[in-house]
DNA sequence: AAATGATCATTA
DNA sequence: TAATGATCATTT
């Protein structure tokens, strides 16, 4: 067991740590047996990188390190750091959104600082044998915020406005709204067209693979 | 080939 | 059911 760490550079150092190695070995350290694949287990990686990194489990709606202001995210990426897929970041609220602002709400919140662990990802290069990166710390610049920002707010006035079934994925610059739930026959709460309740799949947001692209070009490239 | 909509495991 | 960790796999 890995202690959470106690400041942002103890949690850098243990990044550093694992970077460079193999999921196989960071399995064997952790006593954790690896998975078969990624097919019915499609967090273990995510999981494998917060036991090393002092990561508390859990499944509340807040930063992974609350008291040091951060949130994790491992990515997928390829040998040539192209993104494999988009970003789930969390859950979106989509019953009593009154008074809900960008500024207060979770996403904003996890947001604000990632870590931001590449993991190679390429379906050819079998599970055991995939390399983690070199995490580095992230926060929006302006321009990014106003982005996630605007695009968030469009996005939560068609679900105040009862319009959530005709909002796709294809819309919004960097953010999507996806069904995020173990199948389609989980159904939640939401405002109908005409304000009454519906019941409709429960949705996330996920970053666009073009702004996750950009950060992790920012990074490599200096 | 890329992207959208669907799905898997686990915890509380 | 709802939150976490995400990737899968069919459609475009």
């Amino acid at each position: 067991m890995i202690p959470p760490p106690k400041s942002t550079a103890e949690l850098l150092t243990l990044c550093e740590n694992i970077a460079g190695h193999s999921l196989r070995e960071l399995a064997d350290l952790a006593g954790i047996k690896m998975a078969k694949d990624l097919r019915t287990n499609k967090g273990w990686v995510g999981q494998l990188i917060e036991w090393h990194l002092g990561a508390t489990a859990g499944s509340k709606p807040e930063q992974d390190f609350k008291h040091l202001g951060i949130e994790l995210k491992t990515i997928p990426i390829d040998q040539f750091g192209k993104v494999l897929e988009t970003t789930f970041v969390c859950s979106t609220p989509i019953f009593n959104t009154t008074g809900l602002t960008w500024e207060n709400s979770n996403i904003c919140n996890k947001l604000s600082q990632v870590l931001w662990v590449p993991v190679q990802g390429e379906r050819s290069v079998p599970l055991p044998e995939r390399i983690v990166g070199s995490g580095f710390l992230w926060s929006a610049s302006e321009y990014q915020t106003h982005l996630l920002k605007s695009d968030w707010q469009e996005l939560m006035e068609k679900i105040a406005l009862g319009k959530i079934e005709s909002i796709s994925a294809r819309d919004g610059e960097v953010l999507q709204l996806r069904p995020k739930a173990a199948n389609g026959s989980i159904l939640t709460e939401a405002y109908g067209e005409d304000g009454e309740i519906i019941k409709v799949r429960p949705r996330g947001f996920y970053l666009k693979k073009a702004f996750t692209q950009s950060i992790i070009n920012q990074q490599f490239e200096i």
